[in-house]
DNA sequence: TTGTAAGCGTTATCAC
DNA sequence: GTGATAACGCTTACAA
């Protein structure tokens, strides 16, 4: 690997000369800098990272931590977070569960950003500090360090299930993701609230579980039929176990919406070809506000207000528009 | 921070005593190893990789380089990785088109997958050796520490056009992806070899450009409707552009494959929904095997055959069993 | 304008 | 079994 020492020797000057000119230093000739830059062009040379980040104390690099493989928009919140990033000249480097916490502790990174459920709260609460600001994704964080970025789950969730009412849907299930999830807490609030102002009796037979994963819609939907524990409309957490609730109706011959009616949340790519009732989170826009609010506090801002992102319901074919009421 | 030192001193021992506590040496007593050790929970202390990258001039570290974040299958790329360098105690991340380079030339990093088109070869050439293997993905580079895993693109190709061929279509078009990419080039190829075999005329005019993004397939798709170069079937070069080209299609009225059949390449997510006939590549196993090729050659082995992953035709409704022939 | 030297957090070597 | 110390590549006072 060539180093500093390397440039150095080759121009015939000391280290922090090469260091000042690599630095943008104004205490260096013209002369020795046009030099020492075009060395370092032939000898292709690159500044460690390591060696600048353990003097220095931290570099123009953010985090981003995420771990669910199977949540397809997470590359458009990525994309979000990645575009910010670059237009101001930060680097951007993306990690899964575990290593996660490895890079936080180190002068790696100077902020990041949190998607991964699997990082504990309290973790991220001793980490934050004023030079090491966080912002996390789809959770609630009162410190004075850390962003929270949250959906508005609750609002557009209870207007569809109202919406849902008008259109004549009485016999309501629910099928919730990982309870741990604070989204999943809220739409299934939302729902439940919803139901009980509109005076529509939920049962608690009618909630089932999943995991926010299409298998697990398959199998819940699959019980359904076979304990002949159908509702008419099956609100699901998000659209993944939705999708695959359909298949599973599907499979078994029964028609979405005639037989049965369902509900999602996400809006990912697949819900708009399968015609599912969803609500569309402006996930891009999630991850470029985050960076944004990231970078600016690193930057000393440090406005840690929870900041709510709107979603929007989306009305398609996997609902009737008027249900025929039964008798 | 807390580092090293600080353990030392609240452990009454010296420093080194401490690193090879953490190392795992064994020529530490058993009774200072438990002391350092519940030391280090209780300050929460997290060993600097940069400090230990500095020093050891590696890590267990792979990078994964990427930047098109429309191509949705990515996720399963990156999956395959990451459950294969789990399993290896190894850590991943993953960056972004300019970042990455910056990253190879240090010692962040033991090796890296590069999946990123804009990263040039020159550069790969120029930073792979015995001790930074690389492993790429869809292009080909000779050299003897970088491994190529490619997706056999040529032979599915080939085989479904003589399909559509056998099922009726005559005249043809292609929709290509940017031209610079191997992928596209063996795509098309692939496609003119075998009309060729079939001794079917193919005309330069048939052959539309796109980027392999969904809206150049739109774009394409009026181009075509509105200057009347309809083929009878188009033959896209991936899935995003088909997909494209669906919905311009039909926002013309024009019915998929009643008036133009399509057919699309990587059996994305969407691909099933829509019944788009495609080629599907298995991303997860890509990826699984890439990051295995990389590790092992990180340990040593430097097995740099190029490795070629088969593909296979998936027939859906975007293009009829039997086109009824003309006249 | 340029050079010297200390120090960032770690590990390796060698002495004790 | 334990501890001093040098070294990794870089930046930054400070000295020249």
């Amino acid at each position: 690997m060539v180093g500093i020492k390397d440039i150095a020797r080759e121009a015939g000057t000391s280290v922090s000369t090469i260091s000042n000119v690599l630095n943008g230093k104004k205490n260096v000739s013209e002369a020795t800098r046009e030099r020492v830059l075009n060395i370092c062009r032939e000898l292709s040379y690159y500044p460690s990272v390591t060696g600048r980040a353990l003097k220095v104390g931290n570099n123009n690099t953010i985090m981003f931590n995420f771990s669910d493989f199977d949540r397809s928009f997470y590359l458009k919140i990525m994309k979000g977070i990645s575009d910010y990033v670059n237009d101001n000249d930060f680097d951007l480097i993306i990690c899964t569960n575990k290593s996660g916490e490895k890079y936080m502790r180190n002068n790696l990174s100077r902020g990041c950003i949190i998607l991964d459920k699997m990082m504990k709260d309290n973790v991220l609460l001793s980490v934050a500090n004023p030079n090491y600001p966080i912002v996390v994704l789809d959770r609630m964080l009162d410190h004075r360090c850390i962003k929270s970025v949250v959906v508005n789950n609750y609002d557009p969730m209870k207007e569809m299930v109202h919406g849902l009412v008008q259109r004549g849907y009485r016999k309501f299930g629910f099928l919730g993701g990982p309870e741990y999830t604070t989204d999943n807490k809220e739409r299934y609030e939302a729902f439940k609230d919803a139901l009980e102002e509109d005076k529509i009796p939920f049962r608690q037979k009618f909630y089932f579980k999943g995991d926010y994963k299409e298998k697990s819609g398959y199998s819940a939907a699959k019980i359904m039929v076979s304990t002949q524990m159908m509702p008419e409309i099956l609100v699901c957490a998000n659209d993944n176990m939705a999708i695959g609730a359909i298949k599973a109706f599907n499979s078994y011959g029964l028609n979405v919406p005639a037989d049965i009616a369902i509900t999602g949340f996400d809006d990912c790519d697949l819900a708009g070809a399968m015609g599912l009732t969803t609500i569309s989170i402006p996930n891009y826009e999630r991850g470029f506000m985050a960076a944004r609010y990231l970078i600016e506090n690193i930057r000393g801002e440090m406005n840690t207000e929870p900041f709510m992102i709107p979603a929007k319901i989306k009305w398609r074919s996997s609902v009737l528009e008027f249900k025929s009421k039964k008798i």
